[in-house]
DNA sequence: AAATCCTTCACCCGAAAGGGTGATTATTTA
DNA sequence: TAAATAATCACCCTTTCGGGTGAAGGATTT
């Protein structure tokens, strides 16, 4: 911050000087006076494009990536709410166990969801169906 | 992308009118060249600034979160180097007998590196030690 | 009413994962 | 040199996972 801020008064400096000696030039020298402006217009169009630049940058960075559901990938593959629930959960690093608890429902229920929800997304591992998940936009 | 062509028109037909309108109010008027000069100045820092803007929005965009390791934490827990590659394929979804074909060792020592690998993460479950390896930046 | 889909649950079985203990070898450190 | 650390492997045992099959009840669609 303290950079641009000199640098913009080495900017403003530069400004004097141009125009002085422009001045100067359109006194001893006979150019018309669009050259000269010409001249002004190009440093100052490099300015702008510089300070431009620098607005901009900090603003952008803060931009963090928010989570979209890919629901149509999720139609497409066929994963039923509940077995969606039973991925998040899964996700979250849950054992089979833990997730029928969560969702008051039997283990062997579970069971079953994972399976089907491995098969729907050509999985044999539930690390590499959180994977796929995350890739594919289904889970955060 | 057409709009901003377009717009770079306009801007360079504002210009030429610009240049017009100042020869003719030098004439006519008395004023010093160093207001027009002023004028034409402002403009084209204007100018500047959009096209800079123009210019970086969709560069910037585009930047996606890059991996930064985090040694400190790395060290912090004490992870050896052998057990952050176990950690790696891990997190790729690989079964232990695949980590323990991947880096040409027995399957023995891959249970032997997963076990101190849960224990320095204090975890219970691998889907764990990679959503906790991801938090704190162990692994992309 | 019949067909389809979702959800639920059960049982069996084998594979994978995880916990504990102990041991060897090489390298590095104190 | 002795101690500590890292990497390797083995054996035993329990828990968890995953595959296969079957089935019942409810909701939706045809």
């Amino acid at each position: 911050m303290k950079r641009t801020i000199i640098l913009y008064g080495l900017a403003l400096a530069a400004l004097v000087f141009l125009l002085k000696y422009l001045e100067y030039q359109l006194i001893v020298r006979n150019r018309s006076i669009e050259f000269y402006v010409g001249i002004v217009a190009l440093f100052f169009t490099a300015l702008g494009i510089w300070a431009g630049l620098k607005l901009t940058k900090k603003k952008i960075i803060i931009l963090g990536p928010e989570f979209i559901l890919n629901e149509t990938e999720l139609q497409r593959l066929g994963i039923s709410k509940r077995e969606h629930e039973v991925l998040e959960l899964m996700a979250q690093g849950l054992s089979n166990q833990e997730i029928a608890d969560t969702l008051f429902v039997s283990l062997n229920t579970i069971k079953t969801h994972s399976s089907n929800l491995f098969l729907k997304l050509e999985v044999r591992r539930r690390t590499q169906a959180i994977q796929k998940a995350k890739k594919l936009r289904l889970i955060p």
